[in-house]
RNA sequence: GCACCCGUAGCUCAGCUGGAUAGAGCGCUGCCCUCCGAAGGCAGAGGCCAGAGGUUCGAAUCCUCUCGGGUGCGCCA
């Protein structure tokens, strides 16, 4: 049976329309070269408007030189010739609303099948280079859950990029000179003399975390006493390197034990150690963009020892930032902003001319003079988009739980992963924009109820499961794979909610091009919320009906082709958590 | 003082980069369990999109101002 493969029905209505236009502008109706660029085929807010609504009469009605309404009635007389299209209809200002034949819809069923769970992959990205750094939480010790939100939205913003036909590369910036680790490397070498039976008592100001015993532990083990008694300028570079290492060790089984695996980690040591700072530096010096000058202080919060100095500053003010920033402190070092210049344009060097960062919120105050840097020192040709993670608030039964290191009750990632699953962590911390505050709680992702969006989600994929074993229990023998459910005949999928359904499926490729455009992974959680509450309302139309079940006992042709509606709904589903790097469970219990 | 994020139903939040009569879940009200899985289902009420101007065919969305929340603010990372 021929069926038209409709892989997104948006970009085919579009097309057509397309093809409408200069077929216009070919016979004299409109003039040439209108530019489409603002016309638009989506669904209507309203259902009842039809399945898409152009906007592409009141758009171009004044290039046109003609009132939409009479542009919207030559549109229209052309597009209803399609296939596709059963009505078209003006409406309101100059809408044309239009409404799809069945075949439309079986052409999307169609596609779904022939591409399984690559369906919504998109070619939007054109294989271009984009390079999203995420977590680059300190080498000083395990993550905790402040971590967890920006690990997990950059990591499946990636998958959501790759996805739609982007080259993505996963990376890490590892903070590993400067201060903190100066910090780490004393406090491994406290653990270090512990190691050897010395009493210790960790002062104010080291990380008293007990992670970093075992560091302690090794250290001996490698060094044995040879550390002991000496200068700490003698001992720290050995004991700062083999702290950090440790860390990192722990930080990516921590990361591991999320699903995330970084591509690339680059250390800002081995940039100041290679010079590239420097590099950074000069390449912003022959741009002009560097002088010597004194900033003023800081207005209401003025700090107790301000004095005007002057220093060496970056005129990042030209490129967006409200006043120009410091690259090396008064005693001549370098400030920690300037190996963050090197490290973005070491990433534009290496071929990134779209850079995406995931920042916590307290960092929003850096991201202006992030992105004039990149802009500056890329001469323009690179951008940096900087995604805010705000902070997660851990719940329970409603109430916050009060985390504070002192207090032990520190939450760390590993002990939320171990009392949720990876997969209830990476979903639920997706059910809000990046940028808005978000509650965990730990009761409620553990629910089987409406009101957790996690459940509700796998349980709709376990549904369809459940589904096909109800089927080959009906029909004994039937073997209802992929095969037999291509050929089966979707003209008997005749009800309204099943076609409701589809619906919901041919938006998917949709939704990934814009939640990837606009850098938003949240949209796809909303998304499956979405289709799984379409899919769990074309189920129960069976409890009210029951000749609306999908198994259909008796009628073998019907149950396949509505089987395929399911099977099709499962491997949407599937195609989400493949973005979410979660897990799709077949049972529930 | 300045900057950034935010203000949408009683509550928690979506709102497809400017589209038509603004949506969902919870909560509330009313019906519905001999039914492929009732760990629910269907329906209803509920709104001056913080407020005021502006931009245009059209604004929750873009611009300006006001009010009200959160965060950050020389050499720390």
């Amino acid at each position: 049976m021929y069926r038209a493969n409709i892989m997104n029905i948006f970009n085919k209505i579009s097309s057509e329309l397309e093809q409408v236009l200069s077929g216009l502008a070919a016979d004299g109706t409109v003039p040439d070269g209108l530019d489409i660029s603002r016309v638009t085929v989506e669904p209507p807010r309203d259902p009842s408007h039809g399945d898409m609504a152009t906007n592409a009469a009141m758009v171009l009605s004044k290039p046109a030189g003609m009132k939409p309404r009479d542009l919207a009635e030559a549109i229209v007389a052309k597009l209803v010739e399609s296939d596709l299209i059963a009505s078209a209809e003006i409406a309101g200002p100059g809408f044309i609303n239009l409404r799809l034949d069945r075949q439309a819809w079986i052409g999307c069923l169609a596609s779904i099948h022939a591409m399984g769970t690559a369906y919504g992959n998109s070619e939007i990205g054109g294989g271009d280079a984009v390079n999203v750094e995420y977590v680059s939480a300190n080498p000083t010790g395990p993550l905790h859950i402040g971590h967890a939100r920006g690990a997990v939205v950059g990591d499946v913003l990636a998958g959501l990029l790759a996805k739609a036909g982007y080259n993505v590369t996963k990376e890490y910036y590892v903070n590993d000179s400067g201060a903190q680790v100066d910090v780490l490397a004393r406090s491994a070498y406290l653990r270090y003399r512990e190691a050897h039976g010395e009493a210790i008592e960790i002062p104010e100001g080291l990380y008293p975390g007990q992670y970093l015993i075992p560091v302690g532990q090794a250290l001996k083990a490698e060094h044995g006493d040879s550390l002991l008694g000496q200068d700490e300028t003698s001992w720290l570079p050995t004991v700062k390197l083999f702290a950090i290492n440790a860390m990192m060790d722990l930080i990516r089984e921590d990361l591991s034990e999320l699903g995330i695996q970084h591509d690339v980690f680059t250390s800002e040591r081995a940039l100041v150690e290679a010079g590239r700072v420097e590099e950074a530096f000069a390449t912003l010096e022959n741009k002009g963009l560097i002088y010597t000058g004194v900033l003023e202080p800081p207005k209401g919060k003025k700090p107790e020892d301000w004095e005007p100095r002057p220093q060496t500053l970056f005129k990042s003010s030209e490129f967006g930032d409200d006043v120009d920033r410091p690259l090396k402190k008064s005693d001549g070092s370098w400030t920690y902003f300037a190996p963050d210049i090197a490290n973005h344009f070491d990433k534009y060097q290496r071929g990134f001319k779209t850079q995406i960062d995931i920042f916590g919120a307290d960092h929003s105050g850096y991201v202006k003079r992030m992105k004039a840097a990149t802009t500056a020192i890329s001469g323009g040709e690179a951008e940096l988009d900087i995604k805010l993670c705000q902070l997660v608030r851990l719940m329970d039964k409603g109430e916050p739980i009060k985390m504070s290191k002192r207090a032990g009750t520190f939450v760390t990632l590993r002990d939320l992963i171990d009392e949720v699953g990876k997969d209830v962590v990476r979903f639920f911390l997706l059910t809000r924009k990046s940028d808005a505050q978000l509650d965990f709680d730990l009761t409620l992702v553990k629910e089987q109820s409406r009101d957790n969006p996690v459940f509700y989600v796998q349980y709709a994929h376990a549904r369809c499961h459940s589904v096909f074993r109800q089927a080959k229990e009906a029909f004994p023998g039937e073997s209802f794979d992929a095969a037999c459910l291509e050929n089966a005949d979707f003209s008997l999928l005749t009800g309204d909610h099943e076609i409701d359904l589809i619906k919901s499926m041919a938006e998917w490729p949709r939704l990934i091009e814009a939640a990837a455009q606009a850098h938003e992974p949240h949209r796809v959680a909303f998304y499956l919320q979405d289709l799984a509450a379409t899919f769990h309302a074309a189920w129960h139309k069976g409890s009210a009906d029951a000749t609306l079940r999908f198994v259909a006992p008796g009628n073998l042709e019907l149950t396949k082709a509505r089987l395929a509606l399911v099977d099709a709904a499962r491997l949407v589903i599937a195609s989400g958590f493949e973005v979410f790097g979660v897990e799709a469970v077949t049972e529930l219990h």
